[in-house]
DNA sequence: GCCACTGTTGTACGATCGTTCAACAAGTGC
DNA sequence: GCACTTGTTGAACGATCGTACAACAGTGGC
């Protein structure tokens, strides 16, 4: 974009470390790309949960990450990619998460009671947490990298919803149409919309007013719509 | 903060409008300051709509509203108290909205399926309003008047709901306790809860996916789960 | 027709923004 | 020890930000 530009002889270097000092270390450390964007992400994460939207600066990040400001551009093409970049990293640990925390269960219902606590639970319920998802969804319809990480990943959020509810609704179609109905008749879509709808919903909620009701709270909700859904099925299908 | 400067002479009034020009229009028109207070706030809402948080400047907004740059802070004290107004404003347009869609319903049931339907049809589910609230959460943990407005108008929304609850399911403990119990001793204040995040995390997936379901879908969601509340009660007071 | 009032304008200012790029220096291979 | 690669630095740039304020101008009262 800007043409070519000669760059002044820098004014004498102005002695950063005196010479004669002996036991001088190293001014920086290099690293590889890979575990430099990596500390890159994680300090644009933190910047976020300390100073919301305002902390998206290039010059907040990279003290943040102890580097200067020109490393970003570096290894990053420009900041909406690094933001885009922990987006995706911020999704893909809350999803391998509670992929994680409901893997540990055996039985279904154990599987989605753990997957439900994991969701009211340290780290996830934390408010810097949400507060960084909110300032993400915030940037959501004006980045397309950003919508894409979000589409990503909210697959796969679905696809462990829906994977939970099946195996508990007594239902193997996980992967099958969206005509799907599991035990009475039930509609396994729209169930697991709900059940995200209303995890989050909480989720948020919890965030704006953590004095209102408790985390245990939170499952229980969760828990008593599940075993509405597996209890009756009318009205369902005049959708 | 700054000390006092002497404008330079502004260089000669360059002829704004040709002398000879009979029929000149006034450059500008005085309005009351409630008015104007009003078209900044809608300005500012718009330039949200439009351009997410990137709009929220001063130049963006007073472009906005056909107004120049300086008249914001003749009007508002700094560009925080601007946005806090056009977020309370914002608010109690939703609140009032749906209390007079509920209020011109007669049965308790028609009072909840006309706040559900208004909930989920435009203004409301607009996509351009769900990121103007988004926005908003955003910039919730670190700006007071913003942290006001939201306590103020959530505590009527909690009402709202809470009320249309107690219709429903025949107890009349609205500005009661919170261990209020209707019929069947289902928890009022945990059923509003329920509802208000069910509601909320339906409004938001709809938003973020839109093709995933149906405004009708959303209010059938919210409706079963009113309906399971007023059949069973157990499992709701090991809480 | 003139005055006082005040809503409104638009330039100016200092701060900060994202990005660029020439120079520097930490490692690596020999 | 020396060339070489390349991760890293930091000053500079132009753009844009929020705010201040002196000048301007429309409005209503007389």
């Amino acid at each position: 974009m800007k043409g070519p530009r000669t760059r002044v002889a820098a004014a004498g270097t102005p002695a950063r470390v005196a010479p004669e000092e002996e036991g001088r270390q190293p001014r920086f450390h290099r690293q590889l790309p890979q575990q430099r964007r990596a500390a890159l992400i994680a300090a644009t994460i933190e910047c976020l949960k300390r100073y919301g939207h305002e902390g998206l600066s290039i010059r907040t990040i990279s003290a943040q990450a102890g580097v200067s400001v020109g490393l970003i551009n570096h290894h990053f093409p420009n900041k909406d990619e690094l933001i885009a970049a922990a987006f995706r990293h911020f999704n893909r640990e809350l999803v391998d998460g509670l992929k994680a925390a409901a893997g540990r269960a055996t039985s279904p219902a154990a599987r989605l009671r753990a997957f439900l606590e994991a969701s009211f639970s340290l780290p996830n319920l934390d408010a810097d947490v949400l507060a960084v998802w909110v300032v993400f969804w915030g940037l959501y319809r004006h980045s397309r990298p950003i919508q894409r990480a979000q589409r990503e990943t909210y697959t796969d959020y679905v696809r462990l919803v829906r994977g939970l509810l099946a195996d508990l609704l007594g239902k193997a179609g996980e992967g099958g149409s969206t005509r799907t109905r599991g035990r009475g008749g039930v509609n396994l879509r729209l169930a697991a919309i709900g059940l995200t709808a209303l995890l989050d919903g909480l989720w948020l909620e919890w965030c704006l007013q953590p004095g209102k009701f408790r985390p245990r709270e939170a499952v229980a909700l969760c828990e008593a719509w599940v075993e509405c859904l597996s209890r009756r099925a009318t009205g369902w299908n005049s959708l």
